[in-house]
DNA sequence: GCATGTCAAGTTGTG
DNA sequence: CACAACTTGACATGC
């Protein structure tokens, strides 16, 4: 069985998270300041739990939260912690509630942190700052019962074994919490499932397989070998393997390849994945969001 | 009201 | 060297 995944947010469905800039909370004193993100962070606490019925609805059952719930929470000047917000208590508990409706309705959870979170960097600040995001996002994990933090290695900076050398030290010293939520996905420029494969091994990391970046980045493995690289990463953990699909905007010949298309072609859809036994989710990066999950679903339901 | 430029952050590849 | 691409849209501002 393929468990399919929406990526954030809805186009149709009435769920609109929100959102501030850090120069207009600036522009705030500080009480007025923290009760505007009160209220923003209370509605997207809300949006979540509102997110979750929907795809009970549509029969989505996995669902990678934003990471902007909590806007600009590890910013430098505006950052913030929860318990400094007049809701603070409401917030964890519309969280938890949200978390404890996921659990019984068996919805997977997850995040995806973006690309400032490069714990490979050569530079202190920016590792630092990875390593402060990345707790931000283990506390809304632990709030919400989320499974997964799924990340990229990050740059080359001319060197990957010397990359990955870094990303193995800064890994160590993450808090235990943090890494044992985190997962390790293939990029399209970089890291290939080859190159990351033997360090999700050593740091018992699961590998997240896309098969977009695959083609867009691949390294001599076929989807099938690069399927079952990963596969073996989760069953080792006794978890469900992860996948992500999405289609080129202007097809495999277009220009840019890496930019996502409304809708997956089902010809991207691996046919080695049809012959898979065991449950695997599939997160679906399409600008369409629930109309693409649920096209994919109903094309691959056809048969 | 509504249009439109802007938003904290990293890295790489393209034009 | 600026800009797009990486989940992007929603906010803030100015007419």
């Amino acid at each position: 069985m393929i468990r399919f995944g929406l990526c954030c947010l809805f186009v149709n469905e009435p769920v609109k998270f929100r959102t501030t800039t850090a120069a207009s909370l600036k522009a705030l004193p500080v009480r007025k300041r923290l009760e505007k993100l009160s209220s923003i962070c209370l509605a997207n606490a809300v949006n979540v739990k509102a997110s979750l019925l929907v795809l009970e609805r549509l029969k989505i059952k996995s669902f990678r939260m934003s990471s902007g719930l909590f806007p600009v929470f590890t910013h430098p000047d505006v950052g913030y912690a929860i318990n400094e917000l007049p809701d603070a208590v409401r917030i964890r508990d519309v969280l938890r509630d949200a978390g404890r409706f996921a659990s019984k309705n068996d919805i997977r959870l997850s995040f995806h942190p973006d690309q400032f979170v490069v714990l490979s960097s050569p530079r202190e600040e920016v590792v630092a700052n990875s390593a402060r995001e990345l707790c931000y996002h283990g506390v809304l994990a632990e709030l919400t019962g989320a499974e997964l933090i799924n990340i990229h290695l990050g740059g080359r900076y001319g060197c990957k074994k010397d990359a990955i050398e870094r990303f193995r030290n800064n890994f160590g010293k993450l808090p235990e919490s943090v890494r044992k939520k985190l997962s390790l996905e293939n990029d399209d420029v970089s890291y290939t499932p080859s190159d990351l494969h033997g360090l999700c091994l050593e740091l018992s990391l699961p590998m997240v397989y896309d098969v977009h970046h695959h083609r867009c980045n691949p390294d001599g493995l076929s989807i099938k070998e690069a399927t079952e690289l990963c596969l073996g990463t989760w069953k080792r953990l006794d978890r469900e393997p992860y996948f992500h699909i999405s289609s080129p905007k202007e097809g495999w010949s277009g220009r840019n390849k890496k930019s996502h298309a409304d809708y997956i072609d089902p010809e991207d859809f691996p046919g080695y994945w049809r012959k898979l036994k065991g449950n695997f989710t599939l997160d679906v990066e399409a600008k369409a969001k629930e109309l693409a999950v649920e096209k994919l679903m109903a094309h691959l339901g056809k048969g």
